[in-house]
DNA sequence: TCCCGTTTTACCGATAACGATAAGAACTCT
DNA sequence: AGAGTTCTTATCGTTATCGGTAAAACGGGA
């Protein structure tokens, strides 16, 4: 993976992350009680400043009450018929 | 969220990896060469003692050529209708 | 038992995440 | 302009990731 394209997805996951937030009308300081996460530290993650570890994602899915899938959007939008097979070869996006 | 969960996520997302890597009868060094994580930190990962950051385990997606979500399993197997709305209420599993 | 491929574990050094704190910017309202 | 809220940025100290290397375990097969 290109260091461009991981700055897309740190940049993708913390947009996603912030409007999440937005719909849910919290400020950081309540994410960063509702998480442990200080708000200085989820403001870094929310503009693509940081690279956070998985658990530290988990602790916001979690605050956020959503699946730590939606904190990005790589699942093809096929209608149904998820097989989860690795070779399955569908359009591989940018996080690919 | 809680430690002991912490570590089922990490667990079971190492599972995870290591699974797809079977699927493909890629050993260690393969992975690593095809991701530029040492071996050892890719061991550490599979076996669930090491909290990687979001870009390491974008490029091990992107290695195994599956979509990052592929790496745990936390989108309801509901039938099409993938609404995105974090108020949407499914049943919550052990990551959330 | 002796190899051999694979994986795990242990160390090292460099880099980065993270919490805490504080300071600064941006924005609104009065 | 001043006060208030929210977010950003900076610094410091602690801890953890990560690559590299090497050494151990864990197999299986001849």
């Amino acid at each position: 993976m290109s260091t461009e394209n991981e700055q897309k997805l740190l940049a993708d996951v913390g947009r996603r992350i912030r409007a999440i937030r937005a719909e849910q009308s919290l400020n950081l300081d309540q994410l960063a009680r509702l998480t442990g996460i200080s708000a200085p530290a989820l403001s870094l993650i929310e503009t693509g400043k940081r690279d956070a570890r998985l658990t530290t994602l988990a602790k916001i899915a979690v605050a956020l009450r959503v699946p730590l899938s939606t904190l990005w959007d790589d699942t093809p939008p096929g209608p149904g018929a998820k097989t989860k097979d690795a070779s399955q070869g569908y359009d591989l996006g940018d996080y690919q």
